[in-house]
DNA sequence: CTCAGTGCAAACCGTTTGCAGAACG
DNA sequence: CGTTCTGCAAACGGTTTGCACTGAG
């Protein structure tokens, strides 16, 4: 588990404690794929031994966020979700699957251009976007499953 | 306020009962600009002297955002906003600044095309995107704030 | 009249916090 | 040894829900 090491460097860095916990919950991070919510989190803990508390979880999660090795997402279905930053692309976007709750990771280097064209012309001072695109992984789609509209006929008429 | 006669049928289309409260909850997101809370909207209707308890407002933005006229976002911020789609662009995206919460809206032709090509790559069949830049906005760069990084100083190294 | 909507208050649920005891440095 | 962390449980805050009552059709 050497990416531990990169989380217990931070900490140092920042004169915090490194505790047994949370090397704990930076290796269940950092060892697992995808993203992660934190009851997953505690059931790999559980599952290594580790019996922690959600809000050391929790604290430990944030402090992961601001070092940076770890990515924050709400994919608004009520909670959060963990990421490492580790092993991948530094930048992604998400497919996400209304059906399913499936993640899908792509690139887009368009999309660097667009963020820093629209900041110019805002005079904006970027630190990230996040892009997402929400519908019907292919899986679902071949598993007969649609999405019907159920809004106005025709929202914009007759004002 | 011409606009709630598009509710009023979106509700009778769906069979569902035209009431005051629904009526009210839908001027008052259909006369204020810009994208309100939960809080906000209880705030406007409590100034034009209706009295309508939260979960009403609650159950009259789910019809709302189903009928097509509204659109919820979060932004991180631990609650919902909700913004009216009438009198703008049909597509448009936000820069939000982490430091005064301001919104902004803008428009690129270029994340439809984006998100196209990146459906047709994964198969995927989307509904909705979302486009969001987080950052400083130029007002409050003026005022002399700045974001410091407080990460890692070097994220990938010495594995 | 009947069925759905409303208001209130309680429940919910992910997350945060206060505090006494345990660990790090 | 002092300072920070941990675990527990209680608090929190936005949102949802149950239920008796009101109102729309």
């Amino acid at each position: 588990m050497p990416f531990v090491h990169l989380f217990e460097r931070y900490l140092r860095e920042q004169g915090l404690p490194v505790t047994q916990q949370r090397a704990a919950v930076a290796d269940a991070v950092f060892s697992a794929v995808g993203h992660l919510s934190v009851d997953d989190i505690e059931q790999r803990l559980r599952d290594s031994g580790e019996r922690i508390g959600k809000a050391t979880i929790y604290r430990t999660l944030d402090l992961l966020v601001k070092s940076g090795l770890v990515d924050e997402h709400d994919f608004g279905e009520g909670f959060k979700r963990y990421e490492h930053l580790l092993h991948r692309q530094p930048v992604h976007q998400h497919l996400i699957c209304l059906e399913c709750g499936k993640v899908t990771e792509f690139r887009s280097d368009a999309l660097q251009a667009i963020q820093n064209d629209v900041a110019t012309a805002y005079a904006f001072t970027p630190t990230r976007h996040r892009f997402e695109i929400y519908g019907l992984c292919a899986d679902c789609r071949d598993a007969g499953v649609t999405i019907r509209y159920q809004g106005l006929t025709c929202p914009i008429e007759k004002l």
